[in-house]
DNA sequence: TCTGGGGTCCTAGGACCC
DNA sequence: TCTGGGGTCCTAGGACCC
């Protein structure tokens, strides 16, 4: 088994100075605004200490020459999708595993394009003459070790671990390199003394599932070995069904300031709800279990979810459900940063049976929704907002 | 000017049943 | 009248990834 992992070098920011060339002499990232964060930021704002995921406002601190570029979803999601017809030109059996990175299983392309490395190389050179984009390849016996592979790789670059070199490959790396191993897991590694994977993988099956629990002691370990890790598929093709359905949809939306106001936070929840039901809707998707999310202006975060008697994809069936858990809640006063709804415990809503519940006007407000889908559709989401919504 | 939004999976504890 | 041991389901919270 031969697995290539592809990873587009700093993608948002590389499709951004593919269109805006001069940027690409510059410091730059996507992301900021009020509030906002880094989704991606190119080589020359790293060397300032510029990292995905910071608070924007750090960002402009570290490197107060960059430039934050608005993010433009549709256009990274044009550009995954002609990368991703590149990727099956090389192979049918393809899976993406975000928007920017994906599994092949290029065991048989051998015949075609020769040794591993040059299958690599020949990936990468397609994507760069029809893209402009750069990306790094990582090649080796499965799913975890291709990735890691990718990673060492960055930028620009490739690297195949054959079967026989994987320990030699991992193990001088430190544990937080280990794909799945965050900051709190190498925090609890490190107190137990283990820093590097080659510590890690000599420790006992029995200490590390003592410490961390039965699957995740027991899939560090497979970590450390470079394993393949359980429950882990072959990568999805044309001829196998591909990919497992989604299991929730959901949304938030962090205020401008924080609010106490139970208004503001009941309209949030409207507008929040509504953009789940579309999307339960233009999925084919109803759901069963609503969650409602909030996360307080210290961090902290509260979770809670109730079960419906019934599927919906129905705004006021999502967004009443939310609004009952606050409710219950009895909060007193909390300065809310975020909230967030989420609908699990999905069906398609051909196989769900759609029971009308007795006290709401089920068929009248399927039919609204289904004018303001059409709405959406002709308008866009921005065009339409509920009555309630309008009011201030 | 501190910290987004989209998700998945695992664990722990309580309820409930036999 | 003093209490075992599973198994399963549900919920809340945490960790992790892009």
């Amino acid at each position: 088994m031969l697995i290539l992992h592809a990873d587009l070098d700093a993608f948002y920011a590389s499709v951004e100075m593919r269109r805006h060339p001069e940027l690409k002499l510059l410091p730059m990232w996507v992301g900021g605004g009020h509030r906002g964060v880094v989704l991606s930021a190119n080589y020359a704002a790293r060397t300032y200490g510029v990292r995905g995921g910071m608070p924007a406002a750090q960002a402009q601190r570290l490197c107060p020459n960059g430039v934050a570029v608005r993010p433009d979803h549709a256009a990274y999601a044009r550009a995954s999708e002609a990368v991703a017809e590149i990727f099956e030109s090389i192979t049918p059996w393809v899976e993406m595993a975000s928007i920017d990175e994906a599994y092949l299983d290029i065991s048989g392309a051998g015949r075609l394009f020769g040794e591993p490395e040059q299958v690599g190389e020949e990936l990468r050179r397609r994507i760069l003459d029809a893209e402009q984009l750069p990306c790094s390849v990582g090649i080796g016996p499965n799913r975890l070790v291709a990735k890691m592979a990718s990673s060492a790789a960055k930028p620009d670059g490739l690297r195949y671990i054959p079967e026989d070199k994987v320990t030699d490959f991992l193990h001088p790396l430190p544990v937080e390199d280990l794909h799945g191993v965050g900051a709190a897991t190498a925090e609890r590694l490190h107190q137990l003394g283990i820093h590097k994977v080659g510590e890690l993988a000599n420790v006992s099956l029995k200490t590390l599932q003592r410490a961390f629990g039965p699957k995740t002691g027991q899939n560090l370990l497979d970590l450390a070995w470079g394993h393949t890790r359980s429950g882990e598929g072959p990568v999805a093709s044309p001829f196998h069904e591909a990919r497992q359905p989604d299991q929730s949809i959901g949304n938030q939306e962090t205020f401008y300031v924080d609010t106490d106001d139970e208004q503001v936070i009941s309209d949030e929840l409207l507008r929040v709800s509504s953009k789940v039901a579309h999307r339960l809707r233009q999925a084919g998707k109803v759901g069963k279990t609503v969650n409602l999310n909030l996360r307080f202006s210290n961090f902290s975060e509260i979770s809670k979810s109730t079960t419906l008697s019934s599927y919906t994809d129905v705004t006021i069936e999502i967004h009443q459900a939310a609004i009952g858990i606050y409710r219950k809640l009895n909060l007193n006063h909390p300065r809310i940063r975020r909230v967030g709804v989420r609908v699990s415990d999905l069906s398609k809503r051909e196989d769900a049976y759609l029971q009308p519940t007795l006290d709401a006007p089920e068929a009248g407000w399927q039919e609204a929704e289904k004018a303001v889908d059409k709405a959406i559709d002709r308008f866009g989401v921005k065009a339409l907002s509920r009555a309630a919504l309008l009011r201030r």
